[in-house]
DNA sequence: TCTGGGGTCCTAGGACCC
DNA sequence: TCTGGGGTCCTAGGACCC
């Protein structure tokens, strides 16, 4: 028997939260910016960082992480830079973004359907996956339990808050269906029309198939679903390899993977930060003072999760678009912003071509283990009492309420918090 | 067409062990 | 010492998602 997943996402999820928390907003283009849309912390807003300036958020290289819908109708789109943004709508007010506020209603709507689902899968903060197969029954009990859905997200995160549902017998397909009707609708696939619901959609419309697979299927003569539906499973697997090329032949059947896996409490696999710096780094100091700041957000956020991470990896980009990156395995399991600096730097540093520019610096955490490492020699009582200490200043006051001296004359820190330092 | 920042998963070769 | 096969770890890189 096929079962039944539903697919939830959020039209316009930071733009949504900003005008409900701000009835000022409401019904006018803005656009946020400023704070990455990633997965979120489980921990509310563990990466907020308070004193996000204006500053930092119309330099140049700075994002769209997404438009109001009345800015999305003048044009505005999610990525495009600020600096674009406002000159095709002089004056667009952009909103610093809030990972905080976001969270909770992420939490919000995901308890709303724990409530009621068997598992409940999040895909990103504004998305999620649910297994209604007994809870809704058929086809009927589905459609219902969509509208009831809806009606509890809005009484209990706000009339701005809409979301667009699909239903369907497997994830690739639930997903597909709540796209088709983007803002706001309900949309039911059955299982026996599958077939004919992927095919009256584009490639690029899967989820799954990205600019590369495209442009290959392009490569091959694939411009359709129907036409990779008649290719070969062989010839997939020789050119995409075992995993892809199962996938694309199953999913032009509207076959997918219909496994809800419940997400909570479920662990990172990696906790990371990385920032794009408004000019090129070229000194090894620079280059120091950044990535020992990224390392010290990191720790704090694994200390804040109780991880211990046992990899870690760094990567750089330049000015040139190309990019370096390496990983390392640490002695021993750590969540200490000086430990994964000191690996990440060493193993960095060999491969790094600083005649080319760094544009964006980057480090991040893996491999976590849960226990203790049963001693730390290297770091006294005073040390590790002192970072207890700032970790409560930031778990206050958000990340980036302290910094190492050290750290203080950098670029990435002035943006970051709004500081100024006099270089002299 | 990469603008950014946060993630996930897969592949593949070499080292190393049994 | 080499024969073989199987497994895991490590590193590097690619592709995808929001």
């Amino acid at each position: 028997m096929s079962r039944l997943i539903l697919h939830i996402d959020f039209n316009s999820f930071f733009a949504s939260v900003e005008a409900q928390a701000n009835p000022f907003l409401r019904g006018k283009a803005f656009a946020v910016a400023g704070k990455g849309k990633g997965r979120i912390d489980r921990e509310a807003g563990a990466i907020q960082g308070r004193r996000t300036s204006i500053a930092d958020l119309s330099h140049s290289r700075s994002v769209v992480t997404t438009a109001s819908r009345e800015a999305k109708n003048l044009g505005v789109k999610t990525a495009m830079t600020t600096w674009e943004a406002q000159r095709i709508i002089p004056n667009l007010p952009i909103i610093p973004g809030d990972p905080r506020k976001y969270a909770e209603v992420t939490h919000r709507f995901l308890k709303i359907l724990h409530e009621h689902c068997d598992a409940v899968e999040q895909f990103s903060v504004d998305e999620a996956f649910a297994d209604i197969t007994t809870v809704a029954g058929d086809k009927f009990g589905a459609i219902l339990f969509a509208q009831i859905l809806r009606s509890n997200i809005i009484k209990s995160i706000g009339e701005t808050c809409t979301a667009s549902i699909g239903i369907g017998p497997n994830k690739v397909l639930a997903k597909l269906a709540s796209e088709s009707v983007k803002p706001n609708g309900i949309t039911f696939v059955d299982i026996g029309d599958a077939e004919i619901f992927v095919a009256s959609r584009s490639l690029s419309d899967i989820c799954g198939i990205g600019r590369r697979t495209e442009k290959r299927l392009k490569s091959l003569g694939i411009f359709t679903i129907l036409q990779l539906r008649s290719a070969p499973i062989d010839r997939l697997i020789a050119e995409f390899g075992p995993h892809t090329g199962q996938f694309l032949w199953d999913v032009s059947r509207g076959i997918g993977d219909d496994t809800v896996t419940d997400s909570e409490g479920d662990d990172p696999k990696s906790v990371g930060h990385s920032y794009t710096f408004p000019h090129g780094l070229e000194t090894e100091n620079e280059i120091h003072n950044n990535l020992l700041a990224l390392a010290d957000m990191v720790a704090q956020r694994l200390r804040n999760q109780n991880l211990f991470a046992t990899h870690v990896n760094v990567f750089a980009r330049y000015e040139d678009g190309g990019g370096s990156g390496t990983s390392a395995t640490l002695p021993e399991a750590t969540n200490d912003g000086l430990t994964l600096f000191e690996y990440g730097l060493r193993s960095l540093l060999p491969i790094l071509d600083l005649d080319r520019g760094i544009r964006l610096l980057g480090i991040s955490a893996t491999h976590f283990a849960h226990h203790i490492p049963s001693l730390i020699p290297e770091h006294s009582d005073r040390y590790r009492r002192c970072i207890t200490a700032l970790d409560a200043v930031a778990k206050r006051f958000g990340t980036g309420a302290w910094h190492r001296a050290s750290t203080l004359n950098t670029i990435f820190l002035e943006r970051v918090s709004g500081w100024h330092y006099d270089h002299e």
